[in-house]
DNA sequence: TTTTAAATTATAATTATTCTAAACAAATAA
DNA sequence: TTATTTGTTTAGAATAATTATAATTTAAAA
């Protein structure tokens, strides 16, 4: 992980090191505010700005991606690979979505636009979420693409 | 226009008249301050928060819809039918990139989650600045996918 | 070690958006 | 028509996430 740093020609300071360790395989996309709090206790020196810079250095350096799939935060994805977010707005939790690109159909469509990179969200009711509205009340179960 | 509005259930205000007038048919996507910059010089007494009370009240009666783009500004499209967005980072512009949802294939995704809503944003450069650079820079011309 | 360039920190500034409360005006009732 | 009600507009303050600043600290090179 030190190496990883260096390799970037980042230092290895031990607020970067912490922060990259608790990215290490987090599927939990935290906002920069999440990261900040968590470590805090352990860090009482931390400052948001370090972790915003942190943050800021890692997505230039293609190490991790930013998610904007909600109003005014951005959240953070240590897995810089395309791939597609699901929004929970009963649990508010942010699920990875795979999907092929080639899948989505926009290679094809190129016509005279250059496309370089391409964000997809989807918003809905988690599996957890939908669990625990069984036999309460009922959520319309239509999706978007039933509609139609 | 009029009857529009009351339609929904709002006063056909002046404000909201010139606002609606702006908006239909604008291809533009344009943000709160592009509208009430543009309505200002007729309006003096027009207010940003007057420009915002109406695009979410419209936003909540289905009547358009808000593009999330670009890092920290809202866009506001009169078509609110689900369409994708292509941004291009030369000129800022942001036109609409018609997709048949069916063709995302989310519907056949949709696992054990309930679907309701997505966006897809694309992001690159756009015909126009594409010709631009032409016989100049060169512009990287694979797209993200085929770099897969 | 000593040096130095980079990083961290606390805090101020910024920016888009939302809130507030007083003034105003459209729709309705008298 | 006039009065009343209720929703709307307005200026400006407040908010929230993020970015900038400038002094201090520290990792790593010499
Ligand atoms: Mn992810
Ligand atoms: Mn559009
Ligand atoms: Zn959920
Ligand atoms: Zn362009």
């Amino acid at each position: 992980m030190i190496s990883k740093l260096k390799k970037l020609g980042l230092k290895a300071t031990p607020q970067r090191l912490a922060i990259l360790k608790l990215l290490d395989g987090n599927k939990l996309h935290p906002s920069a505010e999440d990261i900040y709090k968590r470590l805090k206790p352990d860090f009482p020196s931390l400052s948001l700005a370090t972790v915003y810079n942190t943050l800021e250095a890692l997505a230039k350096a293609g190490e991790l991606q930013e998610v904007r799939i909600t109003a005014g935060k951005r959240h953070f994805d240590p897995d810089p690979s395309p791939h597609a977010h699901f929004y929970c707005r009963i649990c508010n939790s942010i699920y990875d979505w795979r999907i092929n690109p080639a899948d989505i159909g926009i290679a094809s469509r190129v016509k005279d636009y250059l496309v370089e990179n391409y964000v997809l969200n989807l918003y809905g009711v988690c599996p957890g979420c939908l669990k625990e509205t069984e036999g309460g009340k009922t959520i319309n179960d239509k999706t978007l693409f039933e509609k139609e």
